[in-house]
DNA sequence: AATCGCAATCAAACCGCTTTGGATGCCGAA
DNA sequence: TTCGGCATCCAAAGCGGTTTGATTGCGATT
């Protein structure tokens, strides 16, 4: 069935059959009842391929995701980024494309994205400092959002972050008034952007109060459970040991827990930790009381606020650039308790 | 740049220039010498849209992700049987659509993708006993693949899987060799149909044993480490506690290993734990040594093997269902052993 | 009665490609 | 010489919608 056929079987024309159906004020209501009623008894859908080619748009946002030629991994969070940008995208009538690709094929795959015309944006994932993707977009044309932020870019762009310098700083102040001087941070690696925001947060903190960084307590590698714990038990390996750790992820804090157990430490009496906390669905940080003190920012309504950006960037060509910096929260749970006693 | 616009620079027709770039054989191979240097040098890429649209194949497909209005979650394999899928799509020229939808909306879905032309076919995720996915697929027409297998569908129907039943029934065997016989599963929720079979192979492993099955250590809910320690917390607390474990995934084995430690028993030593390893980039299972016994298949390459099958299936409408059933291996890491004398 | 305005509808062009069904020119065979 | 066959190339008709630029009918205005 299609619109042809319908308008026919209606007595009418194409023209006007699409326009009733989309909603144009030039055709009569009893008319335009007719048509819709009868669009559902035979369960017509217009083909989005005709109307993608006759509107010239591609009602799709991309997403690319460069895979491991080198050192990345899929992202732990993607897919939940990736769940909440796909809730907007549904509601609005968009297609979610995702194009996983070797990474150096990255430029190559957007720029196929917009001469092809297969999607009208795209969001970029995982900034990192001087990300070349944002100039080769803006070169290319193609709208786009990214989740986070990049410094050192040297053109304006939008953006949607978490305030990751913030939430480690108060994450830092917070176990900094619990007594704690000495407090390892277990970031990740600091070629993404936010992991930088995070290390000058810590910093600034302990600056604020006059403690110098120990670059011996500042450890920057991948967010997995095995990185987490090795990085946790070469300090506690230090001579003069933190009894607090800062960490990155969910998933390096269980490698964290690991090392302290291992060495006889009970976490939240003779330690502590604050984790920051991506709400990934399958990670929960507890049930009722959270097992991690943490920085919590939900993942999942990033992306699904970022996606709204997009959509919005997209029906607005030309508007300036949108930024949008969220807070984290700081959650109290059981992993964070006064410094011991020496 | 457009076909028409290559044309005519060219000289020739589009017709002409349209079977040169696409290799047919009627175009003189100066010609079409000529007709690919020019399409180079002027950037042209064709429409994806309009060849959508004159070819009547959408060159893409669709995975539906169902988002969580009661119990579910999403999927921590998704990710990377999603980044596998993708490889084998991009290498092929496809595009990987996601539908993220309320999972009362499902069916609308997959027949609105059907009807308006999005896909040429899907991937069924997460299939359950009698899945009704499957009839309406076989219903509405559109080519398909199930990662899993879901017993009790009427159809016949393609499927990729994991021999989950045979993996549970050596890691059991395995552990009844190693002298335990108090054996707690920590499994998945039982209306996935990989955990029933999981589930029925460790019953008929004990059951080869003469070793009647225990209800008490039977254990079923969500893959999640919250999950894992409180089914893990409960065997232990029994009179007669466990002396190993065989668990669903690497998350539940973390929750599993933290109620171990708490209690103060020491994994590999005093108490057995293997789980199931589905290779995740973000959840590696140790580095050298693996930090658990494990069944280990790759999610990421059933992606890719997945996708494989589907597009062969839409290549040939009308040939008969594949199947595939991988064998997953039994790896041996540091958390079993001997079953500790009583 | 002639004109105008407006509501409602339609024919046809168009989006950018593929594909069908010819054309054209040239060569060798009858 | 004539004609069939072959290698090349092309005009035009789709694909299934949207959109432009009329056209029609009718009540209201002059």
């Amino acid at each position: 069935m299609n619109l042809k056929e319908l308008a026919s079987r209606l007595g009418l024309s194409p023209t006007t059959v699409s326009r009733a159906l989309n909603g144009y004020p030039e055709v009569n209501e009893a008319t335009r009842e007719r048509v819709m009623a009868a669009a559902k008894r035979h369960n017509y859908h217009p083909n989005t391929r005709a109307i993608r080619l006759a509107t010239g748009r591609a009602m799709a946002v991309g997403h690319v995701i460069p895979i491991a030629t080198r050192h990345e991994i899929v992202n732990p969070v993607f897919a939940d980024f990736i769940a909440g940008a796909g809730e907007t995208y549904s509601r609005n009538g968009y297609d979610m494309v995702l194009s996983v690709v070797p990474d150096d094929q990255e430029e190559a795959t957007y720029r196929g994205l917009k001469s092809k015309g297969n999607v009208d944006g795209v969001i970029v994932h995982a900034p990192r400092m001087n990300d070349p993707r944002i100039a080769l977009l803006h070169d290319i044309g193609l709208p786009f959002v990214v989740h986070g932020r990049a410094t050192g870019a040297a053109l304006p762009y939008s953006w949607l972050d978490v305030n990751n310098r913030r939430a480690f700083q108060r994450a830092t102040e917070f176990l900094l008034d619990l007594g704690h001087s000495r407090i390892g941070l277990v970031n990740g690696l600091e070629f993404m952007d936010f992991a930088i925001r995070r290390r000058t947060g810590y910093v600034d903190a302990l600056v604020a109060r006059g403690i110098a960084p120990d670059p011996g307590l500042m450890a920057s590698d991948e967010m997995t459970e095995i990185a987490g714990h090795r990085a946790a038990r070469a300090m506690l390996a230090l001579p003069q040991r933190p009894s607090a750790f800062l960490v990155a992820s969910m998933i390096s804090g269980m490698g964290v827990r690991r090392a302290l157990e291992e060495v006889g430490l009970h976490m939240g009496r003779d330690i502590s930790v604050i984790i920051h906390d991506d709400e990934l669905s399958y990670m929960k940080n507890g049930e009722d009381v959270p097992i991690f003190t943490a920085t919590r920012s939900s993942v999942r309504s990033a992306g699904r606020l970022t996606a709204e950006m997009l959509l919005d960037i997209i029906a607005h060509p030309g508007s300036a650039p949108q930024h949008r910096l969220l807070e984290a929260e700081l959650i109290i749970g059981q992993s964070t308790g006064p410094a011991p006693k020496v």
